[in-house]
DNA sequence: AGATAATTTCAATTAATATTGAAATGATTT
DNA sequence: AAATCATTTCAATATTAATTGAAATTATCT
C-alpha cells in the first residue's frame, strides 16, 4: 500500500523526481503541478496522440518558405506550376517536390486542365493561413 | 516598347508562361489571375520575406510530436526537465535537444531555481497553441 | 571536500529531407 | 507523326536534423 500511494502521486513507477512518494521539485512548481492534478492530471490534459501527430505533420509540411509562398499564392487563386514557378523562383523539379509535400500533407490538391495541371488549396490547407 | 508592354503583364522577362505578351494559361485561370492584378499583383500580395521565413522557422520548431507535447505541458504550468521527461518519455539528452530547439525558436525560455532549471513558455510560444 | 542529483554538452552515427539535372510522361499543336 | 509545351519522375548527391551514450557541468547536500 506504500506502493499504491506512490502511484497516486506519480503514475510512472520509474519516475525520477520522487522521494518517499513526494515529488522532488521546487516548492512552487510542485504546488502548481498539484493544482492541476499532479503529473497524472498534466498527462491527462494533453491533446491525444493523434491530434498531436497530425499537427506535427502539417507543421512540417509548411515549415519551408517556398511551400508557404505556394500556399499563400493558392489562397489568392488556383494556379498551375508554371505560375507557381514564378512565385518561388525555383527549378521545375524543386517546385514539383514541394507541391508533392503539400499534397501528401493534404493541404493542396490538383486537377488536370487541358495542357496544364491546376493546383488549389484544400479546406484543410485554407485553414492553415 | 513591345518589350515594355511585356513587362506590364509579366514582371519577369524570363517568365515561361507567356506568348506575345499574353499569359499562356487556361482561360479561366488567366481571368482569375488578371482579376488580382496578374502575376505582379499576386507577387505583391504575398506576405513579405521576413514574415514568411519567420513563420517557417516557428513551424519547423513545432513540427515534432515531443516538442508539441512539451509546449502543451508548459502551457499548464512551468516545469523542470525532470517532469517534462515523464511527459515525453525520452532520454535526458533527447529532451535537452528538443528544449534547445524550442528555446532557439523563441518559444520557451528558462530560469535556474535551486537544484533545477525551470522552463516556461514565452508569449510567442503561448501564441502558437 | 566528497557524494549525489539535475541537467547539459559533445562527438559520432544514423536517419530524414532537400537538391540536381537528365530522362520520362502526357497533352497539344503543326 | 513529329515537334513542342507543361509537368513529373528518378537516381544520385548533398544537406540538415535527430539519436546515442558517455563525459562534463552545476548546484545542493552530508
Amino acid at each position: 500500500m506504500a506502493r499504491s500511494n506512490k502511484r497516486d502521486i506519480v503514475s510512472n513507477e520509474e519516475a525520477c523526481c520522487q522521494i518517499d512518494g513526494k515529488l522532488n521539485l521546487p516548492e512552487d512548481i510542485r504546488r502548481d503541478l498539484d493544482g492541476i492534478g499532479g503529473l497524472d492530471g498534466l498527462l491527462g490534459s494533453l491533446p491525444d496522440r493523434d491530434e498531436i501527430e497530425s499537427k506535427a505533420r502539417v507543421c512540417k509540411a509548411i515549415s519551408d518558405p517556398d511551400r508557404l509562398k505556394i500556399l499563400h499564392a493558392l489562397s489568392k487563386c488556383d494556379l498551375c506550376p508554371c505560375i507557381l514557378k514564378e512565385v518561388v523562383q525555383q527549378s521545375d523539379s524543386k517546385l514539383s517536390y514541394h507541391l508533392d509535400v503539400l499534397e501528401e500533407a493534404g493541404l493542396i490538391t490538383s486537377r488536370p486542365q487541358k495542357k496544364w495541371r491546376i493546383y488549389m488549396l484544400t479546406d484543410e490547407g485554407r485553414s492553415h493561413l
